[in-house]
DNA sequence: CAAGTCGGATGATATTTGTCATACCTTTAA
DNA sequence: TTAAAGGTATGACAAATATCATCCGACTTG
């Protein structure tokens, strides 16, 4: 994979970071501490309950946040990509990773650690100012999610999902969702049985609303789509 | 209902506050600019998706946040204590407000208007950060509710809330959990039909780990509970 | 190449949960 | 005091979802 840019500030992805409230001299600071990493398919960068010294700013590739559920199921909590910081939470918190962070293709990270993140923290009020606003942002769509979880049923979701995918990760040139994901993640993102997973997904194919081959899907209905999501049926 | 003080540095519930990392010029500029109110069981204080200029501070009673789910059923989203801050989520990120407010109890409360908040939370790095922290602690408990709300089933998510209901608001005189919920509202909590959550309940009777007298409910096998909750069967 | 593994798909069936109808009790308000 | 409204409860039934078994194909890997 390519070579790590050798300041912050010349990331091509620092536009995208909340990294980018931060002076030059910051950037440079912590150009100096961190430690460009590299991820391959499926390893876990961190493990749920650790308590890491510092945090992972993704610069290549996606990765995946995880929660272990009751009965040893994965929960996929969110996707990482270039430009977010992984593990940001539980540094300012002071509490151990609420979740496992994953490699979900090869992904390259920067280890920023503990000490250098939370004092820029400290005295840069306008980076806590944009934490603190993307935090309460964030804040926002878990009450979204969960409102949804609870009330809509899983065919709904699933609708939901593939258009939130699309419009997270694009389309590539064939015009299919932009991100492999298995029938199982699928489930373990809107809380279901793999099985039931891919019946409704199906149904939806049946309902000439997506097309799918293989891991690939394309959504050719968007409307339709949004109506079974939304159940305007 | 009993005077406001006049200074919210003498605010009895100061303490339990996110504002008591201010200064007492500070809150003494917030308490000249705060109008202190008082709404109705059931009076609903600021709707979803509403501008609202300024944050709440709850100093009497419980509110509750709502969210209307696509069907037009309202889930319950959390509970507003004495010293809590509702609103400064939308404040902080610009939004319009996410949830509903509705006294849940009588509730007393000071509206603190928007500049002020936002001009203290820009002056004083102390508080913002401690609001960061604060919702980054909240991010990682959504984390673990939506775990929850994917894979336990309604009568261990059951548990677990009679359990979280027990130790967030305490028991009264006679070991009842001290806050008065409608069968409708712990179903609108759990996500699940009002009927679903009367029988479900009604198991837990038969298997004597609750008893029931009109909306008092105590827990008589805490433990019990806990396994139930925690699939441990 | 063959064997094994993984992901996808489908049927049969069990279980969970939702819906609708109804009844009863309690509280509220006229 | 009585009527109305709201909350609780239960039965009967329908629908949604999970579980278990099996099969198929693609892709590793020895």
């Amino acid at each position: 994979m390519s070579n790590h840019p050798s300041d912050c500030a010349h990331c091509p992805h620092l536009s995208q970071s909340h990294l980018n409230t931060l002076t030059t001299d910051e950037l440079s600071d912590i150009s100096k501490n961190r430690s460009c990493l590299s991820f391959k398919k499926g390893q876990v960068i961190y493990h749920e309950g650790m308590r890491v010294n510092g945090i992972y700013c993704v610069h290549g590739g996606i990765a995946k946040v995880t929660k272990l559920g009751p009965r040893g199921k994965d929960q996929i909590i969110k996707f990482m990509q270039p430009g977010d910081l992984a593990g940001y939470r539980a540094m300012v918190s002071n509490e151990p990773m609420a979740g496992s962070l994953v490699a979900h293709t090869e992904v390259r990270a920067c280890f920023i650690p503990k000490e250098i993140f939370l004092s820029t923290l400290r005295e840069n009020p306008a980076f806590s100012l944009d934490l603190l606003k993307e935090s309460c942002h964030e804040l926002g769509e878990w009450g979204k999610i969960v409102t949804h979880l609870a009330q809509k049923s899983v065919k709904e979701r699933l609708a939901e999902l593939l258009l939130l995918l699309e419009s997270t990760f694009g389309t590539d040139e064939e015009g299919a969702i932009d991100i492999q994901l298995t029938r199982e993640e699928l489930a373990n993102m809107v809380g279901t049985a793999t099985e039931s997973l891919i019946r409704l997904l199906s149904d939806l194919k049946k309902d000439n609303l997506v097309i799918t081959k293989g891991k690939k899907i394309t959504i050719t209905n968007a409307a339709g789509l949004q109506s079974e999501a939304e159940l305007m049926h």
